[in-house]
RNA sequence: GGAGAGGUGACAGAGUUCGGUCGAUUGUGCCUCCCUGCUAAGGAGGUGUGGGUUUACGCCCACCGUGGGUUCAAAUCCCACCCUCUCCGCCA
């Protein structure tokens, strides 16, 4: 949730919202209901006080004094009601109005939408187009069965098989391996949350329709781990010294993919279920920008180290999700489509989410929200797909990339399932 | 899933019978000071969070798992939910 009162002092900030697409509208309605919130609590806190002042004398009262007291308290307290409701509204009402507004952008964010990204830099030589596609090396090889899990559970969901399967247990070993060294705490976290936690994180109401929901239980399916390691220090206070405080999660993912029909439609690329390993960074407000760029680096080591080409761009205002004020994407070379496309991202949420979650870091005098960040280390799908389409041998099989060869048995080429 | 017990400040642990001076006794811890070769022990004082208002001192509001309710007044009474523990059942 942003800064009401930073949002109301500080023009700096309401522009960084309008640019994300928040209308000078809103942001003027949501400034004039916190402004006569504050008037209306003021209101029923005097009213209040003026009751409990009245309530406290009849405890103290002599026998016959108190049936006239408790009259002149009831009196004040009829007044408070009327007064608490109307606060009770416009409570509700900036509530509402504030979960909608987004984190304004950093001011080194490009202007625009989707297309209005700026491209940081290059790195690795273009791999020429294959001979085969990702998802025709998965059906061929038998290590991604999507016909099957079609069957099973519709569009959208594969089978991962054989070598496939070693490769996703080597990349998520060799992607902990590497955070470890970094400090990181590894979590496997709740892919089941409560809508609270939703909503705190960042992801409702804005992208409530991206999330498989549970009725009968009232829980909800995440599409990240992050929402799990976004929740893990909900209410507490973090020591300064304790900070940054990394974790490194993993977790199966959910989504829903609603409104991509006929968008990637064959083999990993998008899928409902996939399974991803996570950076979060818990930061001092002052360290999140460097920390941004600590997560960026390490998102790039991993694509160097596989040896799969990329890029990396800084999503322009108008296409940051609302919590993120800045984001970067990594975009490996899909060879087949002879284009870049997501692999990876990280944001910094700045107290965007931590002000929601009341996650605050303990200064010498009082505590104030601290950062936070995320970052994909591994998105499992979409890395082996990379892999298969960069790696890919003349035989149809496909190289193992060096640094995985030790996860995986030594294991140097994907082969034929069984 | 069935039966029972319980959730109070950093921790331990009162208060809940009979609602009122309880934002909450006490102990430990922590901070300051005194005493003191050092340490320990001892003595005095202080020590929750969030919010509103104020130049400031201060004043006020809220919080005893969460959300409602009853009442002039709720940690205390009522309801729902969440969580923890014990026993039974089931299960990886």
């Amino acid at each position: 949730m942003i800064d009401l009162r930073r949002l109301n002092d500080d023009a700096d900030y309401r522009a960084g919202a309008i640019r994300k697409g928040a209308t000078e509208e809103a942001v003027a309605s949501l400034l004039a209901a916190e402004s006569s919130r504050r008037k209306q609590m003021t209101m029923v806190e005097d009213a209040r006080a003026a009751a409990n002042a009245a309530s406290k004398e009849i405890g103290r009262a002599q026998p016959d004094e108190r049936e006239a007291k408790i009259a002149a308290a009831s009196e004040l307290k009829e007044g408070l009601g009327a007064l608490e409701a109307e606060l009770a509204e416009l409570q509700a009402s900036v509530e509402e109005i504030a979960l909608t507004v987004p984190n304004p952008a950093h001011e080194s964010v490009p202007d625009g939408g989707e297309d209005a990204f700026r491209i940081e830099h290059e790195v690795g030589d273009r791999t020429p187009e294959p001979a085969l596609d990702h998802a025709a090396i998965g059906e061929k090889l038998g290590i991604v069965d999507t016909e099957r899990a079609v069957r099973m559970s519709g569009s959208r969901f594969a089978y991962v098989l054989g070598d496939a399967v070693r490769l996703q247990f080597a990349l998520v070993q060799y992607a902990m391996d590497k955070l470890l060294g970094h400090g990181f705490i590894p979590a496997v976290v709740p892919v089941l949350v409560r809508e609270d936690m939703m909503v705190d994180a960042g992801f409702f109401p804005t992208d409530r329709d991206q999330v498989y929901e549970l009725e009968k239980d009232e829980l909800f399916l995440v599409g990240t781990s992050e929402v799990g390691l976004a929740g893990i220090h909900r209410g507490e206070r973090l020591d300064e010294a304790d900070l940054p405080r990394r974790y490194v999660g993993y977790s199966s993912c959910f989504r829903r993919e609603a409104g991509t029909y006929g968008k990637d439609t064959s083999g990993l690329f998008r899928v409902h279920q996939f399974d991803k390993v996570e950076m979060f960074s818990y930061c001092h407000p002052d360290g999140s920008w460097d920390e941004l760029e600590v997560l960026r680096t390490l998102e790039e080591e991993i694509f160097s180290e596989l040896q799969i080409p990329y890029r990396v761009i800084t999503v322009a205002a108008g296409d940051l999700g609302n919590a993120a004020a800045k984001k970067y994407d990594i975009e490996a070379w899909i060879p087949s489509q002879q284009a870049y496309r997501e692999v990876t991202s990280c944001s910094n949420y700045t107290d965007y989410s931590a002000r929601r979650m009341g996650t605050r870091v303990k200064l010498e005098k009082g505590a104030t929200a601290l950062h936070t960040l995320n970052g994909t280390a591994v998105a499992i799908g979409r890395t082996l797909l990379s892999i298969f389409e960069n790696h890919q041998l003349a035989d149809g099989t496909v190289s193992v990339p060096e640094v995985l060869r030790p996860f995986c048995g030594g294991l140097e080429v994907v082969g034929p399932t069984g």
